[in-house]
RNA sequence: GCGCCCGUAGCUCAGCCGGAUAGAGCAUCAGAUUCCUAAUCUGGGGGCCGUGGGUUCGAAUCCCGCCGGGCGCACCA
């Protein structure tokens, strides 16, 4: 994997290196705590590339004030040949000016690295798992999935690119008791296949079509033997026959939005495989479980409730409101119980975990992360890194009325009808065009519409520009070239500006586990690419193509070539295609 | 009653680890098309960053209270 050294990073070394001959003449005190030193672009260009608040954030610890520290740093800094000026501005910031020959070594680092520009290591290979989608097997794929598949893909990408090891992996909840319902939901397909007319589908059972093909492939490979028979000699077959459809059901719906996991863990394996037991003996043996009685549930008063006692996690002692039952009692365990075991499971091959949950499930995060902080960490330990993101409500729209499918696929829109309607890219794009702990509708009408208020369009627009334009220059004799890069002027360089962007905007996207962010910037890029190009409407001479300057024309094809590969890097991170052409 | 998420322009939303005069799109007003794709672009107007406190050189950002909206709250999954 290739690590890219940004222009931000560069400069960062350089404002280190005049911290240290201020220390070594003397100004500044040695061994000064300079974490909290950014630079970044300021908010309004017109002060410049680059900002620092180094003078600001280390004048205090150094006894001194800001101005005359930014005095002696821009000293240091202005010797720096890619530091083409330097000034100390408001309350002590030091504004840099980047010599347009350090961009143009930029835009020629994106030629270079192509495919892998902004890859980064800062992840340190450390191996992180993203648990996504885990739907329960029990249909196929409808839109309240959709969001965190996509949320989870994109972050999965996202961490790779950052310089972690991923593990996409998806939890499989085959144990509990609508697994039993799907079974039974089965048995009756089975024997509607067989020629029984069983009538509607009764409460309580799956009614959706998609079992029919399950009953009749139970049908053609048992006849009638279960026809009849008591619910406990097929209950466990069937059970496996339709999980294991649904799975590929589901498989295949997700293959549809370009997701595909590399682990697949079975809840009914864990349990079979005693893990459960295993975290309940080692919270025992540290007091983190023990027996007593659940409280009532807050806010409402149960009619039938009882007092009963169940072996509790004290997840109290972690920051939630009460302690959990790990067993029900019936003695099966709880989905909690087993959930528990799992992510122990899962942190013993991984450095950190996210996991990407519906916000249907806020209420249960504090036990899981209380259950994590204890098996990775002890009591009282810090357990291994562990973050829940959830993922919000999507409302489905038709031109901005609530929208409603045909209830044939079982009461729900599927993701596979939607893929169908509107397309992977689509999908992919509009759902992380929001930050997803906020909701978001999704209109039907909205996101297929060709327009600049669609930012998929626009973005794809931009790299198709792109890529016409290479095509027709092609066509013409002439071929993106670096040998003359030094022709591009200022304009030109405003655009590699947004480019040299993205390798630290991926670092900071990685850290806080947030795709959307990258398609943001690549909206930010393809406005930049825009307003770019139509300088050419008014300005021939601004235009890619300039048949009468064969080096010129060069240099700006390869500026265009890099910021299509930009567009393509960022839209892979996002598992959206680069289109050719509209 | 409790927990979590959200509250930023008329609308939909960004705002990176606290940083300078809070941004983008839509809508609105005024413009640009003999052109590599106008599916685009340029400019104007539009703000008590829900609200009241606190922390500090500095708060949309961090902390606390309140208001409003959403989700959830048994041994379900």
């Amino acid at each position: 994997m290739t690590q890219t050294k940004t222009i931000y990073a560069a400069f960062s070394a350089h404002i280190a290196a005049a911290l240290d001959a201020l220390e070594a003449a003397g100004t500044l005190p040695a061994g000064l705590n300079r974490g909290a030193i950014t630079v970044e672009p300021p908010r309004d260009p017109a002060h410049g590339d680059l900002a620092t608040n180094a003078a600001m954030v280390l004048a205090k610890p150094a006894g001194t004030n800001p101005r005359a520290l930014a005095d002696a740093l821009v000293a240091e800094l202005v010797k720096v040949p890619a530091v083409a000026s330097a000034e100390i501005a408001g309350p002590g910031f030091i504004n840099l000016r980047v010599a347009p020959e350090a961009w143009l070594a930029e835009l020629a680092a994106i030629g270079a690295l192509g495919a892998d520009y902004g890859r980064s290591a800062v992840g340190g290979g450390t191996t992180v798992n993203v648990e996504y989608v885990s739907a329960n097997p029990t249909g196929p794929m409808h839109m309240g999935h959709c969001r965190g598949a996509v949320v989870g893909d994109a972050l999965a990408s996202l961490l790779e690119w950052a310089g972690h090891k991923v593990i996409r992996e998806y939890y499989v909840n085959d144990a509990g008791g609508q697994v039993d319902v799907l079974a039974r939901s089965a048995h009756l397909r089975y024997r509607e296949a067989l020629g029984e007319d069983v009538g509607g589908v009764p409460e309580g059972l799956y009614p959706g079509d998609y079992l029919i093909p399950v009953g009749q492939a139970l049908a053609a490979e048992f006849g009638d033997a279960y026809a009849k028979a008591p619910e406990g000699e097929w209950l466990a077959l069937f059970r496996a026959r339709a999980v294991a459809a649904m799975l590929d059901q589901i498989k295949a719906d997700l293959a549809l939005l370009g997701i595909r996991h590399d682990l697949f863990s079975s809840e009914a394996e864990l349990q079979a495989a005693g893990k459960p037991e295993e975290a309940e003996k080692w919270l025992r043996a540290h007091d983190l479980v023990y027996d007593g009685h659940l409280e009532a549930p807050k806010g409402k008063t149960p009619e039938d409730w009882e007092p009963v006692e169940l072996p509790l996690f004290r997840s109290t002692r972690f920051g939630d409101d009460q302690d959990r039952p790990i067993k029900k009692s019936d003695g099966s365990w709880t989905y909690f119980g087993a959930d528990m075991a799992y992510h122990f499971q899962k942190a013993q091959s991984a450095d950190a975990l996210v996991d990407i949950w519906g916000a249907d499930h806020a209420g249960t995060v504090k036990r899981i992360k209380a259950a994590v902080a204890a098996l990775t960490g002890g009591e009282d330990g810090k357990g291994k890194p562990f973050e829940v993101k959830l993922v919000q409500m999507v409302q489905l729209l038709k031109g901005g009325e609530p929208f409603k499918m045909s209830k044939r696929s079982g009461n729900f829109v599927t993701l596979a009808d939607v893929v169908e309607m509107v397309g992977k890219d689509v999908v992919r794009f509009t759902m992380l065009t929001r930050k997803p702990e906020a909701q978001m509708d999704f209109d039907f009408d909205k996101v297929v519409e060709a327009s600049k208020d669609n930012p998929v369009f626009y973005v794809q627009y931009a790299h198709a520009r792109i890529r016409s334009t290479l095509r027709k220059a092609e066509g013409e004799g002439f071929a993106p070239a670096d040998s003359d890069l030094a022709l591009l002027g200022a304009e030109e360089l405003e655009l590699v500006k947004v480019a040299a962007q993205f390798p630290r905007l991926v670092e900071a996207a990685a850290a806080a586990r947030e795709p959307h962010r990258i398609a943001f910037y690549l909206y930010d890029l393809a406005a930049a690419f825009h307003a770019y190009w139509n300088l050419g409407n008014d300005k021939p001479e601004k235009r890619f193509i300039v048949a009468q300057d064969a080096a010129l024309t060069g240099a700006r094809l390869y500026l265009a070539s890099q910021i299509g590969q930009l567009v393509r890097n960022g839209l892979a991170i996002l598992g959206v295609e680069a289109v050719e052409e509209m």
